[in-house]
DNA sequence: ATTAGGG
DNA sequence: CCCTAAT
């Protein structure tokens, strides 16, 4: 479905510029740019189309690309309200919509009559989507009838919004404007507006004042500044008049101070860092729902740079989505080519940092553009892993810095080992990193090579807490470690105890010829892995263990000296 | 959410 | 390491 973008503001200029029956307007404002489509198109056809009661084909227009509330607005034509509940400052009308939205709303000429209230809702950005708000818009929320606005017009059309600079709240009371003539287009109001009101319509629009007394030049800038949010919406809270006085009935001001009198109001930001919720719901929305809500790939470059844009400080659960399509996506992908699939998944994960260091391209992004199909969108990377450990990740993330500080603090507690690991490590790791080709190859995940300190850091958490209390000694060896999740520690411990068993009987069989230089796994650790593992049987493995088992406990001289077994076994 | 286990 | 099932 063919999809426009209007600017709300523009749309509330527009209609506050050839409407003059509109007592009140109230809306919300968000003062997004990009998406402005010209007044002059806007105004361009004053057609006097079929409007019926039925006010610009709002339900239809509902039914098509209704989602979730995410703002509301209340519009009041003469006595008869029409509240509108926005998602957006995006309006996202298809053209048929469009047309009769503009052209009703902007041709009309007479009095409006509305029939019934409408519900207005666009699709949007839904990170916007805040519970709170939603609470609010559901209070505000006009199912109650259309004349329920009327006392609810003091109360203030709040929206919390997701981006900085966007959860300014504009609103607008148009207060009673003077009748005028319809056909007037907006230029020649302006024309007709004197010097001084055209100032105070910049000051009340822009927040400052200004010198200059050329009229074009103040009507350019009344009309076409708005187009830049950054102006307005700058301009101080304070200034502004409010206009939700119930004076209003009986206050007599020009079009402009009417039009621009809004006052804005910031609002504490509470959108919450994680809606895990929102993902949940989300997955349980009907497709048509979901198809509502993010069905609009089909926005032009600017909106989409838009969308990035604000991306950058939020996951939005438009991207959630995209990335959950996106991992069915590479399900389906992985039937056929099993090896291209998980490259995306790699840039989550502590190792992208060294893949940057160490002088990389951002592949990961490039594939996921790719696998986007060019949607280009950029997130701030570290989200969305795969499910289950998302969060944790995330959280760990950010203490991966000091990984190696910490690591290397346990490196000098356990000074039994002189492995400067971390560093052979990184090299490790790059080079696993080197040879596996970009192209279709996939490694796994980050495959960071387990250091010696990390293994007996692990030895020492078995040893402690014993098998199978990965989270534990995750969380208590392996909290600075972003990457190392209970899951790979359990993994670890597994090889470890595979590697132990062969490694130890290779090297009773050829002791002197260390050939499994790629293996670095010191011995006594290997020794110590045995006797934990005879200590604390592993499920499974221990069948294999046990006769392994049998060689360890007494046998290890040296393991006694790297780890004494009391420790160990005073543990168990 | 954790863990065990197969791949 | 990844994925899944089981709990």
């Amino acid at each position: 479905m063919p999809v426009i973008t209007l600017s709300r503001r523009l749309l509330r200029i527009a209609l506050n510029l050839k409407i003059s029956r509109w007592d009140k307007l109230r809306k919300m404002d968000h003062f997004l740019e990009d998406e402005v489509i010209g007044v002059e198109h806007l105004l361009a056809e004053p057609k006097c189309n079929n409007l019926g009661d039925d006010v610009l084909g709002f339900n239809t227009f509902s039914q098509e690309t209704c989602c979730n509330f995410e703002e509301f607005s209340t519009l009041e034509f003469g006595s008869i309200k029409t509240d509108c509940v926005a998602r957006d400052s995006n309006l996202k009308l298809s053209e048929k919509v469009k047309e009769e939205f503009l052209d009703g709303v902007l041709g009309r000429t007479g009095a409006i009559v509305l029939g019934r209230k409408n519900t207005i809702s666009y699709t949007c950005e839904d990170y916007l989507l805040d519970a709170e708000f939603v609470e609010e818009a559901s209070d505000l929320n006009p199912m109650r009838g259309p004349y329920a606005v009327d006392s609810r017009l003091e109360s203030k059309c709040t929206v919390s919004g997701g981006s900085g600079c966007g959860d300014e709240i504009s609103e607008v009371a148009i207060a009673p404007i003077p009748v005028l003539q319809t056909s007037s287009l907006h230029s020649s109001l302006l024309e007709r507006m004197t010097i001084d009101e055209l100032h105070e319509a910049f000051r009340n629009t822009f927040g400052c004042q200004t010198t200059v007394t050329d009229k074009q030049w103040l009507k350019h800038q009344l009309l076409f500044g708005l187009r830049n949010p950054l102006v307005s919406s700058n301009e101080c809270e304070g200034k502004m008049i409010s206009p939700t006085s119930d004076q209003d009935s009986g206050r007599v001001c020009t079009p402009f101070t009417g039009v621009f009198n809004f006052k804005k109001r910031r609002r504490v930001q509470h959108v919450k860092r994680e809606r895990h919720d929102n993902l949940a719901s989300l997955k349980s929305s009907s497709s048509e729902e979901r198809k509502a809500m993010f069905g609009f790939s089909e926005l032009g470059e600017a909106e989409n740079r838009h969308v990035a844009s604000k991306r950058s400080r939020k996951p939005t659960r438009r991207y959630i989505d995209e990335s959950l399509e996106q991992n069915s996506m590479r399900k389906k992908r992985r039937c056929r080519i099993s090896n291209t699939c998980s490259s995306d998944k790699i840039l989550h994960n502590g190792s992208y940092k060294q893949l940057c260091t160490k002088g990389f391209e951002a592949k990961p992004f490039v594939s996921r553009e790719v696998a986007l199909k060019g949607a280009c969108i950029q997130v701030p990377f570290g989200e969305p892993v795969r499910r289950g450990h998302m969060k944790k990740k995330v959280h760990e993330s950010d203490g991966f810095k000091d990984s190696k500080l910490s690591d290397s603090k346990v490196d000098s507690d356990m000074e039994s080992f002189s492995t400067k690991s971390q560093e052979d490590v990184s090299g490790d790791d790059y080079d696993t990193w080197t040879k596996t080709p970009q192209k279709g190859k996939s490694r796994r995940k980050n495959h960071i090579y387990w250091s010696v300190s990390e293994v007996s850091k692990l030895v020492e958490g078995v040893s402690m807490y014993g098998v199978g209390r990965w989270t534990e000694i995750k969380r208590l060896l392996f909290h600075s470690s972003a990457n190392r999740t209970s899951v790979d520690l359990k993994d670890k411990w597994r090889n470890l105890l595979r590697a132990s068993c062969s490694q130890l009987k290779i090297s009773r069989e050829v002791e002197s010829k260390r050939k499994h230089r790629s293996k670095p796994i010191p011995q006594p650790i290997l020794h110590r892995v045995m006797e934990l593992a005879s200590i604390h049987p592993y499920p499974r493995e221990r069948k294999k263990t046990a006769s392994v088992a049998s060689p360890l406990p007494g046998t290890s001289t040296t393991s006694d000296k790297m780890f004494p077994l009391s420790t160990a076994v005073r543990i168990m």
